[in-house]
Formats: C-alpha cells, structure tokens, sequence
DNA sequence: GTGAGAGTAG
DNA sequence: CTACTCTCAC
C-alpha cells in the first residue's frame, strides 16, 4: 500500500499533474494541501474516474486539503471541532488545514500546517498555537480511537538542519526556528517517527523550494513535507521517498509529493 | 498591399495568434488596438523578426495603439498632440488612441475609438467629444499634407443596421446610437468611403462579437471595424474582407482582422 | 467572458 | 515566482 502526501498549491491549476501522477504512480492514498478551491468547485470528476474516492475540506483562495483514496475510508473527520469542541477550534477552522479518515485500520490525519510568515509574527504566534489545538486534538482522538496513525502533510517546518539547503544563518528562521521544532517534537512524543528517516539518514534531501530566485534550479530546498508513523505502523514501512519529477515539470507546484509504503 | 486592421485586445496575450496569422497572410501593413501594455513591455521582437517595423503607442492596461510594417514608414504622428496643440488634445493623449504613419504616399491612421459605455454616460460624452478633437486633427492634417488617407481600427460603431446582427431594440444602443452615427459621419464628410461597402452590400458581416453568452457561437457579432479610404485610394482598393478563422481559436481577441487590398 | 493590475499570501 | 480575489473596463 503507497500512501503519499504532496501540496499542489491549487488542485484546479494542478489538475493535469496530478492526474498524470497518480496515472503513473500506483498510488492508494493522496493527501493534498493547499486546493485553494471551495469544495463546489472542486474537480472531483477527473479523480473519481480515476478510481479515487474523494473527500475535501476547502475554502476560496487558500488553505485546503483533501484526500484521495482507492478503497473508501470511514470515519471522515474534517477539521479540529469534532474532536477539541467548538469552544477551541472554531475559529481555527476557519481555515481548512485537516481532515481525516481511516483506511485498513489505519487513521490518516492530513495536515496544512500554517506556514507562520516570519518569527516572532502574528502568524508565527498563530502557527505555535495551532500545533496545540492539534496537540488536544490528537490526545482526544487517542482517547476515542486505537488506530495506528499516518499523520502527513506539508508541515512547514524542517525539523533538522541537514533538512534544510543551506542551514546556517537560518537558526531562527521561519520553518526551522526553535519553538517551531519544539512545537513539532512535542507532537511527535505521542509516539510518532518519520517513515522517510527510517531508510535515508544524510541530508540533502528536499521537497520544497522556492519558486523564487531558481530555488529549485539551485537545488535550495527544505524537507518540510512528511509523513509520520506510530510504532506498528513505522515497523512495517517498507519505503519512503520523494518524487521530485513533478517539480520539473511545466507549472509546477513549488511543492512534490512524498510518498510512503508499507 | 495588404492593409489590415485588428483590435487583439492585449498583444502579450495574443502574440501567437498575431504572429500565426502575419506568418500566413501576406500582410504589408498591421494596425493593432487595445495593446494593453506600456511600450518598454510591448513585444517588438517576435514581430521585427517577422520582417516588420514596429510603430507603437501604448500605455499600461488599457487602450494602446500600434502599427506594423514590412517598409519604414516615415511622419509617424502619436496622439492627437502633435497636429491639435496641447491645449486642446493634452487630456485626450491621456488615453493612447491614435498612432499615424506615411508608406507609399499614403498615410495610414490608426484609431482606437472610446467605447463609450452606455448612451448618455461619462464616457458616452467623452467618445462623442473625441471625435470632435479627431475632426480638427484631420482638419489640420489636411492642410498640412496632401497624401491619400487609410483612416482604420476599432470604431465601436456600427453606421447601419444591417452591421449588427439583431439591430430591433438597438435603435439607441451604444455603438449604434444616432449620435455616435452621426459623429462618424461628420469625420467620412472630409471625403472617405467604406472600403468593405465596395465589395460588399449586404449585411450579416461582422468584426467584433461579444465574449459573454456565447456572442461568437450564435452570430452575434457587430461591424465595428472598418478601414476609410479618401477618394483615389478608395478607387484603387481591390477587395476587403473580415477574416473571422483567427476568432475561432482558443483564447481568441473578441475583434477579429479586416484586410484591405489596393 | 476576458484581460490587466493591485493587493495578499506563501 | 506563483496563485488567488477584487475591481475596472469592454
């Protein structure tokens, strides 16, 4: 089973690349960020004839996510509410950064992770808080459910400096500054690991770059896509990589898919 | 020779578009309106390499007037200005209509005429307004020169009823209004004739068709476009014709090409 | 319905 | 650098 999580920045721009991908690519699970499309709009024709079930969680213009799955799943969670409450997450889910399902008796949780601008910014303060509300979110769900986890998604943060082109001087930058990793890790002690570290160790390895100033050209990427695993899940994961054909491709999204087997 | 003229309706847009067709119609002469871009970003090359001469007047998202030629043209005349004085023309150049060029002693006049909106508005006055500040610059062309005259472009005026495609209730309609009708008739007084009525007497003949429901699918159009020939030139004139392939493209102008043959 | 531009976001 | 929305113009 190919479980793979790519943002693509517009699922209405992106229709053909993806449509091309998954042609290509025997893939059972996408999950998708950034659709930037409400869900009347959404292009759900061109996937279901491709054999996916569909279920999405968008808005006009930014954010949403959807997930692509070969089988159908059960117990679709869309956004944080179900699970934290009202009083929590309803002004966080104005925008559209989670849903969820289960496949195979496996929960999978896709995330858009705020991107947070730059430190010390509203939206940084936004993006920490945020990883709190799904921390509740997550301990919640725990508490209800005794799945194993897939959480992947485009977390928008790179956890270690070899994740990262050109580490120095971006100590404290937006997606690798301390508070963010910790933000992070402290999710990740639930009981999680990130299936692309169990096969590949060294650095270097990206799958975002800037579209601007030749980013990708240059190779200036950051690894801040990825899927993680609880423990069961993580023992039986065979591969984990990145596909970076479509980041070469006309149009692309600055964004190219992960993916997962086990 | 062939004298053509085209409203592209964006020439960055529509580059392709021109340089197929100049690439397979043997054109001497191209009078282009709603170039849409100021000239520094006017897309010269593509168009010398085809062998032209680029003559441009533009400005930045709207209007904007330009001329292409297979030999130099000589007395090339931008806006009103230079034959009306400043005082009179100065906030009519505003707007970039106007672009005048000299090839084998005749001088071809390029327009881009307001639209005018609705009848009876700002801009309905203001198009009935400019064709007076066109009268005196022809008035003043006149006297200082004695070349036959091409005057061509984008009228958005149709002079009789059989130009439009459904004229019952269009008695007032902007683009057909008495007014405008008679503005324009006013300027054809200095002694120019349609070159299209030459060779073509019945109507159902059309240049523009509106982009909204389906205008070009239902023959919906308008004959707005038109090329005015003084009296010698008119007799020369060998055919002219509304070339409508380019309108049936992908992502066409909504005008389509009038080609004059002397 | 289509194009351009300003503003916003990443 | 790319994508979206909004406004204006036609």
């Amino acid at each position: 089973m190919k479980i793979a999580t790519w943002n693509v920045n517009s699922i209405r721009t992106r229709q053909s690349h993806v449509i091309n991908w998954l042609s290509n690519n025997s893939i059972d699970v996408l999950c998708l960020q950034e659709t930037k499309v409400i869900d009347k709009d959404f292009p759900r024709e061109p996937f279901e004839e491709l054999g996916y079930h569909v279920y999405i969680y968008g808005q006009k213009a930014y954010n949403g996510v959807a997930i692509f799955s070969r089988q159908p799943m059960t117990d679709i969670i869309m956004g944080f509410t179900p699970m934290v409450g009202e009083a929590i997450a309803q002004q966080f889910d104005e925008q559209k950064r989670v849903i969820s399902g289960v496949i195979d008796g496996i929960r999978i949780i896709n995330l858009y992770v705020p991107n947070g601008a730059a430190v010390g910014s509203e939206k940084y303060q936004y993006k920490l808080q945020w990883f709190q509300v799904l921390k509740v979110y997550l301990d919640n769900l725990i508490q209800k459910e005794s799945h194993e986890l897939c959480i992947c998604g485009d977390f928008n943060i790179a956890l270690e400096d070899k994740d990262i082109y050109n580490s120095k001087g971006k100590e404290n930058h937006i997606m690798s500054s301390p508070l963010e990793r910790e933000a992070l890790e402290n999710i990740l002690e639930i009981g999680l690991q990130d299936a692309f570290r169990k096969f590949t160790t060294e650095g270097g390895h990206f799958s975002w770059w800037d579209y601007r100033s030749g980013g990708f050209q240059r190779n200036r990427g950051w690894r801040i896509d990825h899927l993680y695993l609880t423990n069961k899940l993580y023992g039986k994961a065979i591969n984990c990589t990145i596909d970076i054909e479509p980041r070469k491709q006309e149009k692309p999204s600055d964004h190219t898919p992960v993916i997962l087997e086990i």
